[in-house]
DNA sequence: GAACTAACGAAACTGGAGTCCCGTTATGGG
DNA sequence: CCCATAACGGGACTCCAGTTTCGTTAGTTC
């Protein structure tokens, strides 16, 4: 519905516009980086952007809203998936990949931020679950290639495992506050990859 | 240092003041589920828990202090651990404790505005994570009587194993937004019984 | 049970986040 | 190139979360 982004169904999506949106986003993800959540005075990413109050108050309208359209631009920047031929090795990249986002004081400040935001906004989640369903959508393949050799059943839920990589080292991020290291991820992925070997990720039947 | 509780260190730890705490953190669990973490005011929490809100201002001074308090006093209410005889049987009732919690529809926004809370707060978050460790504690048992009947090897970290069933239920809660049904909590459990009896989870040596 | 004081409460005060108004700028169509 | 208007910008205004002040209540001590 009525989304924000400028691409689509802007009336008017020239320069201006685009250029206004880019540096607001980015702008608004310094500030999340500085300040979190609950420090994010709208007014202070508009200076940051170079950019009147109004503008970002109209377009946007509120501090979630700012924050789900973040996590829009967010998704369409896609990582690399590597393919090293063997599960075990795919999921080990997977889990490097996300723990070294997750573990750099600018994007690990940035995720708890986007988080926290989609625990309290409906149209928040709604973008959050959409960034991860793409992120892990990605990397998905790697499972069903893994399924066309053998080396876990071919009714394995592809999307369950992926996620099963990165729950692990999400927990650490919000929760348990454990060090998001190098081994926490080589664990978490051979943990999930052990799993989907033996069939722990079933597809459910419905 | 100085934290908020009444019990320890205050110089008059009488009946009123007790009352106070109690009145005060029962009625920001209210407003926390009604209103979340960005909706919830000092203000309405004194008026519900009829209270002066001066008090409440003083006592917890902000909102992510309050919040940390009340994650202290959640902390203390220990859920009863199951001793089923298997480690599959103990992480499942593990497993779907955890889910129930989440699920319900009060204790998955409380838990869901204290992990926003704590992101945003450096406090909150030490008492989120003395929160998780002390549930974890509670649960590490169950793996360790494990290891002794010779279900995983004697190796295995208790605590990451615990961690590692709950890990998977969070993620859906926070992040893709996927239903947290049964199936999902036995999913988790046999995972990482799965993993830890392949010795997925073996202490890392330092 | 009287005095001492920690802790509470009511009300006035303040600062800044968010809104409104209206003039200005810069796209896009013809 | 010119008009119509989408989108922006500055500044005044509002409203309420959070603070301050000072008087009151109720644990504690002897």
């Amino acid at each position: 519905m009525g989304s924000v982004r400028t691409q689509p169904g802007s009336v008017r999506p020239g320069g201006r516009t685009a250029r206004v949106r880019a540096a607001v986003l980015r702008a608004a993800g310094d500030a999340l980086v500085e300040n979190g959540v609950h420090g994010l005075d709208l007014a202070d990413v508009a200076f940051r952007a170079g950019v009147g109050k109004t503008t970002v108050y109209r377009r946007w309208s509120s501090v979630p809203g700012l924050v789900a359209d973040l996590l829009d631009d967010m998704a369409e920047q896609s990582l690399p998936r590597s393919d090293t031929g063997s599960l075990l090795g795919d999921l080990t990249a997977n889990a490097r990949l996300v723990r070294t986002t997750l573990a750099d004081p600018r994007q690990g400040v940035l995720f708890k931020a986007v988080i926290a935001a989609a625990t309290c906004d409906a149209r928040t989640a709604e973008a959050l679950n959409r960034f991860y369903t793409t992120r892990v959508n990605e990397w998905a393949p790697c499972v069903e290639a893994a399924a066309r050799r053998g080396e876990v059943p071919p009714d394995t839920d592809p999307h369950e495992v992926i996620r099963a990589v990165s729950a692990p080292l999400y927990y650490r991020l919000l929760a348990s506050g454990d060090p998001l290291d190098e081994a926490a991820a080589d664990r978490a992925a051979a943990a999930a990859a052990i799993a989907a070997r033996e069939g722990a990720y079933a597809r459910t039947e419905r």
